[in-house]
DNA sequence: ATAGGGTTAG
């Protein structure tokens, strides 16, 4: 509708600008005096400019320009939508030129113009000396380049320019405020700017709610983003794809979740955008039958890159390769990040050859790896052992693929080391990363400690982690559980002291499953849900039938006990083993058994989990914070070497 | 003439 209507408008200026006997504006001193052919030179010129056929609405250009005929604002900047459409920069230089030579001094209207098509073409330094060079700039000339510098991500320029602006006394409107916000890296930018907005009474405008809405869950404060989106009366779909993306985004999937079901209540239509968000949220939430169904909705659009690799990484984090597998081959487009995707997503479930053989393929089909793709060759590399090609990998990645190492490319060689029992060679790399170490990368080497049973170098690790990170509950226990096993009982005593004095809890085991499209959640100790004590009674079962065909229940795992679960009896109970015998009463006998944990699992379920998934014939996926374990058969995709 | 929403790791 939107672009018939521009369409009979323009129209309606050209053949007005015919009917009347043309005159240049302004008119140049230079112009001959009309003779019959030029309205018909001009009227060429304008249908080829409609056409968009710029080869000839140039010709004519400079048909009419031999005739001392020269066009007004409007058409120039017909014939620039022209160049904007042919992508042509040479031809649009070329206008530019025309358009400063006619001898009188152009417009702001048409220099705005000028300054856009520059923008358009990422040509950010020319359309910077236009704007310089121009008389007059009113808030269009502002805004456009406030939104350039913005788009560009030169965030401290596009401020930068919002400032010059105000002190120029130029009023900003609607647009300039959308464009600022995308600019805001601070919240106490964000805060003053808001406040202003208010004290024009712009902040209700869409646009500017949308980014509002934006920015604040960017910058991580969702209760804010939450509150401008509540006032909203009328929002239209792009305000509901920025809440429901920003909640997707901060790992609130639930949430996210929710505020879609109310979309589609309120009566919207999902589009591309908000189906990449839902897909995000599934993907945090390990929905995989509620994905499958956002699928069948991807299927009504035309294939779309964003939304394909969404589906993509949502099948690889819910454990299932071999949908995920299917699409990569079925995607024709692909670029770094679908790659990316696949990569990681192979090795996190412990497919770590197959991850690297894909890398190959990737540089053979020409994409560049980045920054990420390189963490997940890495990561394959760490979690199958790979030793050698890791340590190729990290070494060469500079002088190959040109990426300088970062925290998490040490991380990964860290844990590479770690856990090939090299820990002398993993604290030396430590010591030679550029970047300061943070608690991801003590924790990594607290991990390899756990593996080999260093207690001493446990020990310092655990206290770096501490300082970094005071509240983080898991170090604690197992530093305490360190201590105890050393019978070291006043640091114990003192550990302990600590943790009630800062008020630090342990984090209870918990495991997700999901069944009929509805999660299940299993909380250690937790006696929420209607069926557990029938729960339990099979698990007492199952774990004497497992007894009986060699299974020992193994409580001694002081050093693994990153789980903030007890070292009692009450592993007989661990939220996965729960999780497993609910999936084993409620999905039926063909099907696997997929559970998402909050923590890593620990030794004894992962021995129960083998032998359940070989007793009972069934595939069980579990998925902890840092990767995928698929049982079947009695043995581990990971190896045992987690 | 100028403006808003989506994908990989951690």
């Amino acid at each position: 509708m939107k672009t018939v209507s521009t369409k009979l408008k323009q129209v309606r200026i050209s053949l007005s600008s015919l009917s009347r006997p043309y005159s240049p504006t302004p008119l140049a001193s230079h112009a001959k005096p009309r003779n019959p052919s030029s309205s018909a030179l001009l009227n060429e010129f304008v249908n080829f400019c409609y056409q968009r056929d710029l080869p000839r609405a140039m010709k004519a250009m400079a048909a009419m320009e031999r005739h001392g005929l020269y066009a007004d604002s409007i058409t120039y900047s017909e014939l620039i939508k022209c160049c904007l459409a042919r992508n042509a920069v040479e031809q649009g230089r070329l206008v530019h030129k025309h358009v400063s030579s006619n001898g009188y001094q152009p417009k702001t209207f048409l220099l705005n113009i000028l300054v856009n098509m520059y923008v358009k073409f990422k040509l950010l330094q020319e359309a910077q000396d236009v704007f310089d060079q121009m008389p007059e700039r009113n808030v269009v000339s502002w805004t456009t380049m406030i939104s350039a510098y913005a788009n560009a991500g030169l965030s401290d320029k596009a401020l930068e320019f919002f400032v010059l602006m105000l002190r120029e006394g130029v009023l900003p409107n609607m647009f300039t405020f959308s464009s600022v916000l995308r600019a805001c890296n601070g919240i106490s930018h964000l805060r003053q700017l808001h406040s202003g907005m208010i004290k024009v009474g712009l902040e209700s405008d869409v646009f500017v709610r949308s980014a509002l809405i934006d920015v604040y869950s960017k910058l991580d404060e969702l209760r804010d983003a939450i509150c401008v989106f509540d006032e909203m009366e009328t929002k239209d779909l792009v305000v509901w794809n920025s809440i429901i993306g920003g909640l997707a985004q901060n790992s609130d999937g639930d949430e996210a979740l929710n505020q879609f079901k109310r979309m589609k209540r309120a009566g919207f239509t999902a589009d591309q955008s908000t189906l990449t968000s839902v897909l995000r949220a599934c993907t945090g939430l390990a929905l995989l039958e509620v994905g499958r169904q956002v699928h069948v909705h991807v299927l009504k659009f035309d294939v779309d890159l964003i939304l394909n690799n969404a589906l993509l990484d949502m099948y690889c984090k819910s454990g299932s390769l071999e949908d995920a597998k299917s699409l990569f081959e079925l995607m024709v487009h692909k670029d770094v990040i679908s790659w990316s995707t696949m990569i990681a997503g192979l090795a996190q479930n412990g497919f770590s050859q197959e991850a690297l053989k894909l890398f190959d393929l990737m540089k053979a089909s020409g994409t560049k790896p980045n920054y990420i793709t390189i963490i997940g060759v890495l990561f394959a590399c760490s979690h199958a052992g790979l030793v050698d090609d890791g340590m190729f990998y990290f070494r060469s990645m500079k002088r190959l693929y040109g990426i300088d190492p970062g925290r998490e490319h040490y991380g990964c060689v860290i844990d590479l080391l770690g856990r090939a029992g090299k820990l002398d060679e993993a604290m030396s790399l430590v010591q030679e990363m550029e970047c300061e170490p943070d608690a991801v990368t003590w924790r990594t080497l607290l991990g390899a400690c756990r593996v080999h049973r260093n207690v001493d170098l446990a020990i310092y690790a655990a206290k770096k982690i501490l300082q970094l990170d005071p509240a983080d509950a898991g170090t604690y226990v197992l530093l305490s559980n360190i201590y105890a096993n050393s019978q070291r009982w006043e640091d114990v005593t003192e550990i302990r002291r600590q943790m009630r004095e800062k008020g630090i809890t342990k984090e209870p085991g918990c495991s997700w499953i999901e069944v009929n499209k509805q999660i299940h959640a299993f909380i250690l100790g937790d006696t929420a849900h209607p069926k557990i004590n029938i729960i339990n009674r099979r698990l007492n079962q199952l774990i004497h039938k497992l007894m009986g065909i060699g299974y020992v229940p193994d409580t001694n795992f002081v050093l693994q006990d990153l789980e903030g679960e007890q070292r009692d009896d009450s592993l007989w109970y661990h939220s996965e083993k729960l999780a497993i015998v609910f999936g084993l009463m409620s999905l039926s006998s063909g099907s696997a058994i997929r559970i998402r944990k909050n923590l890593r699992i620990c030794g004894d379920c992962h021995t129960f989990a083998k032998l359940v998934a070989k007793m009972e014939c069934r595939l069980i996926v579990i998925r902890d914070p840092v990767r995928y374990h698929h049982f079947q058969n009695g043995v581990c995709s990971c190896g045992d070497y987690w």
